[in-house]
DNA sequence: GTTGCATTTAACCGATCGCCTAAATCGATT
DNA sequence: AATCGATTTAGGCGATCGGTTAAATGCAAC
């Protein structure tokens, strides 16, 4: 009765799997359900069924990634002996776990520029944030103000460690190679690495 | 004969006004040719007579866009003495027109996200990016290889400064204030400088 | 085997999409 | 005033959209 059976799981996760690959590489607004449901070789109505309405499948993909990432922050976010070694290795398992899911740095950063879900992803965000932003202030004071306030820091690195994913498509054609590929990640995770060892530098002088 | 009378210029501008609107909030997909017929104020087939089809409206979009990114560049490219300072010029001049043109921004994110203008779009960075490459790299020898390599440099440089814009929508709900107003500007600039400082500084020993 | 419930199916709904057509209107030229 | 091409209009085209319906099917309990 409270458990579902296995088929009914089954027809879900494939629901799931399909508009993963499609809102993530499209777009919400570029996908349509019939689209979903020929990928996952599944009736149209069974997306209702299942999941309510388009924008509740989207918030049940969106969710699933979430859990992936809150476990995946959870088991890296103690490891390191000090401050300094554990924002690299946090840094470095971000962008491990971007490269394992790089369509839900795709779909995110669709999302913040779509404008629907803002409110959900900022309510998500807000407390990462914050717990980032007091973590980087007690380790460099320095950060409380000036041009290298944590805040700043944050958006800043942020920003660096997405880059090459949402814009692998296009860095494929400027890089010649794929950016998603082993050997560019590695490439990619020994810079991020180089450029927050220099900003930690500077602010232990 | 080759000179298009007043009004038709005058339509044209009202359409790709609307246009530039919708597609910079909503997205390509999400914006339909009716709401920019109603917008603009002009019959729906308008749309089609003067540009074609929605392809095309987008596309002449982008290209009012280009132009005018176009000469931002050519205007600040020259300016400062050295190296160092023409970079640093060029970021700063480079947040300005983000912030100007802010929907041009969110526009390019997403169709670098979409996959359906990608080639258009490396087709336009490509010579900017390899025009950027050769700047640095021959400013800054050590940035032909190694962790600091130029190509990582451009990509995480461009990540930062694109950030505060594309993630604007959620940054004004974890900043507490609007990252696009001057004051949130000028500390984003001003930590922009301070950050491509730290690595010239690093490059240059 | 029959009941009862969850799941799946085919067919369809009204709404909206991008786009087209034919006729009306405008505006400069003669 | 008449002409003619450029521009604008109302209306409608077929296609596709997200979503719904009622009936068929699968499956476990009795």
């Amino acid at each position: 009765m409270s458990s579902p059976n296995r088929s009914s799981a089954d027809t879900k996760d494939q629901i799931l799997d399909a508009a993963d690959e499609f809102f993530g590489t499209l777009g919400f607004a570029a996908t349509s359900t019939r689209l979903i449901a020929e990928r996952s070789g599944v009736n149209k109505a069974l997306i209702h069924y299942h999941f309510g309405s388009k924008q509740q499948l989207f918030t049940n993909v969106l969710d699933r990634y979430y859990a992936r990432l809150e476990e995946t922050v959870r088991t890296h976010l103690g490891q390191g002996d000090n401050a300094r070694e554990r924002l690299l290795h946090l840094i470095d398992s971000y962008v491990d776990f971007l490269a394992e899911n790089h369509l839900f740095s795709r779909m995110i950063q669709r999302e913040i520029l779509g404008g629907q879900h803002v409110e959900r992803i900022t309510q998500i965000m807000l407390p990462m944030f914050q717990l980032g932003r007091a973590v980087v202030q007690s380790t460099y004071p320095e950060t409380k103000t000036g041009p290298l306030e944590a805040s700043q820091l944050l958006v800043s690195i942020y920003g660096m460690v997405v880059a090459s994913f949402s814009y692998a498509p296009v860095l494929e054609g400027l890089w010649g190679e794929d950016p998603l590929a082993p050997p560019a990640l590695e490439r990619r995770k020994a810079h991020l690495r180089a450029m927050a060892e220099l900003v930690m530098q500077r602010l232990e002088h």
